[in-house]
DNA sequence: GTACACCCTGACGTAACGCGAGGGTCAAGC
DNA sequence: GCTTGACCCTCGCGTTACGTCAGGGTGTAC
C-alpha cells in the first residue's frame, strides 16, 4: 500500500493528477488509512499503469475508461477507431504544414500576400482542397488523379497565373452582380465560363456533374461559401444559381 | 454593416464564436447600433478573414492575436515557430500510430499482452524510444544508426526473445534488491551485467558513457524510473547506483 | 513542543467556445 | 396598436485534464 505522493513519484505524475483520476474514478484507490488517507494497492498501480499507457497514445480519460472497463473483443474496436482519429490528425496537420510553408514562402519573398489572399488560395483555389472535395463528395477519383498529375508539374509562375485567372472570373461575377444582372443572364453566363474554362485548364477536366457539385457545395460547405459571401453578401447563392443556369442553357 | 448573424452565416462560424473573439479583443465590431447590436465594416470582415485563415492552421487564439498585431517582419518569426510546433506535434503522431500498431497486432494475434506489457514494452524497451533519448542526449548517431540497422531485420521472434532478456535482467535486480544487496554487490553487478549484454547484443555497442547516461534517465526521466519505481519503489535509484558501481568496478 | 513534510477537501483558472436563461429589438401581419 | 417570430443583448455555467493556491489536519524526527 502507497500514499499518494509515493504513487505520484514512481508513475511521473503529479499528486493532483491521482487526486483528479479518483475524482472520476479512473483510478481508485482501494483503500484509505485511519486518518483519510488514500492508500494505493499493486493492482491499483497496474491500473494506472494501463491509463498512463493508453494517456500516452493520446487519448481522452473518458475513453480510457470506456477501453479498460471494456471486454477484451470491444477492445481492438475502440484501439482501431483511436487509430483513425490520429490518422486523421496526422492528415491534417499535413495539410497545415503545406499551407504554412505556402504562407511562409509568400512572406519570406515579400511578395506582400496579405493573409486576406492567403484566405483566398486556402479556401477557393487551392487544388488540395479541390481534390479532397471532389474525390470525396463524387468518388471521381479520375479527376483527382488527372488534377494531382498535372499541378504536380505547376512552377511558382503557374500558380500565379491560376490566381489571377481565378480571381478574374471573381471578378466577372461581382460585376455582373453588381450590375444587378439576373442569374442566367449573358454576363452571369459569361463569369460561370471563365470559371468553368479555368479549372478545366488548370487542375481536371470538368462535367456538368462536377460543376452542379460544386455549385452546391459553394452555399452548403462554408468554407467554400465564406470565400463568396465575403465578396459580396449573397455571392455564393447567386454564383450557384448562375451556375446551375449554364449548365442548363448548355452555352459553354 | 453587418450584424452577429450575417457576418456568422457568411463566414460559417457561430454568433457565440464572434461573441467570444468580441471578449477577448480579437475581432471588436467597429460599431454598435442604438440599440447595442455589434455592426462589422467590411474592414472587420477583413481581418475575421485572417483569423479563421490562422485558426484553419490549427492556431491559438492568442497566438493569432500576435502575428496580426505584429509588425509585417515578426511575421515570418511567428509564422516559423508555429511550423516547428506542428512539426513535433507530427512527429509524436507518428510516434503514437506505431505505438498503436503494435497494440492493436498483440491485440488482434490474441498474444494476450495486457496493457501493463505494452507498458514496458514502451517504456523499458522499445528500441525506438532508446534511439531517440540516445540520439537526442548524446548525439550518438552512430548508436542510433547503429540500432536502426540491426532491428529493422529482427522479427517477431526476435522481439519476444528481447522482451524475454529485458525480464530476466530486471528480475535479477529486483533478486539483489528484494534480498538488500548492496548495489555494489555481485548479484547487484550480475544483473547489470545481463542488462548491458542484452542492449550490447541487440540493440548498440554498449560503452561505459552511454551506461552512465542511461542511469541517470532511469532516475530522472519519469517515463524511465516509472518502469522501474513500479516494480519496486526504490529500484531506479538502487539500478543507477548498480550501474554506476558495475562501470566503476570495471567488472563487466 | 515544534518544525517540516506530507495528507485532505474545496474551489477557482485554463482555451475556445456550446448552451441555455432572462430579457430587449425589429419588421411584418392583423 | 398589438402580437408573433426572428433577431439581438448580457450573464453565467459546463466542457478537458489537470495546475495552483487556501485553509486545515497528520506523522515523525529532533
Amino acid at each position: 500500500m502507497h500514499t499518494v505522493g509515493e504513487v505520484a513519484r514512481m508513475a511521473g505524475i503529479t499528486v493532483r493528477a491521482l487526486h483528479h483520476y479518483d475524482e472520476i474514478g479512473l483510478v481508485t484507490p482501494s483503500g484509505r488509512s485511519a486518518s483519510g488517507y488514500r492508500l494505493y494497492s499493486q493492482a491499483d498501480l497496474r491500473r494506472l499503469q494501463e491509463v498512463l499507457y493508453f494517456r500516452e497514445l493520446g487519448m481522452e480519460l473518458g475513453a480510457i475508461k470506456e477501453v479498460l472497463d471494456a471486454a477484451a473483443g470491444d477492445r481492438v474496436a475502440v484501439l482501431r477507431a483511436q487509430r483513425e482519429g490520429l490518422a486523421r490528425k496526422r492528415e491534417l496537420i499535413d495539410r497545415m504544414l503545406r499551407a504554412l510553408d505556402e504562407a511562409l514562402a509568400a512572406e519570406e519573398e515579400g511578395s506582400l500576400v496579405d493573409a486576406k489572399d492567403m484566405l483566398e488560395v486556402f479556401d477557393g483555389f487551392d487544388p488540395s482542397e479541390y481534390e479532397h472535395e471532389v474525390r470525396e463528395r463524387w468518388g471521381s477519383t479520375d479527376a483527382y488523379r488527372e488534377s494531382a498529375r498535372r499541378t504536380a508539374r505547376y512552377t511558382k509562375e503557374d500558380w500565379a497565373r491560376i490566381k489571377a485567372e481565378g480571381e478574374a472570373a471573381s471578378e466577372a461575377l461581382i460585376a455582373a452582380f453588381d450590375a444587378g444582372a439576373p442569374a442566367d443572364s449573358e454576363p452571369a453566363r459569361e463569369a460561370v465560363r471563365l470559371w468553368w474554362e479555368q479549372i478545366d485548364r488548370n487542375f481536371y477536366t470538368m462535367t456538368p456533374e462536377i460543376a452542379l457539385g460544386l455549385a452546391e457545395m459553394f452555399v452548403a460547405d462554408p468554407r467554400f461559401a465564406r470565400t463568396y459571401e465575403t465578396m459580396r453578401p449573397g455571392l455564393a447563392g447567386y454564383f450557384r444559381e448562375a451556375i446551375v443556369a449554364a449548365v442548363h442553357s448548355g452555352h459553354l
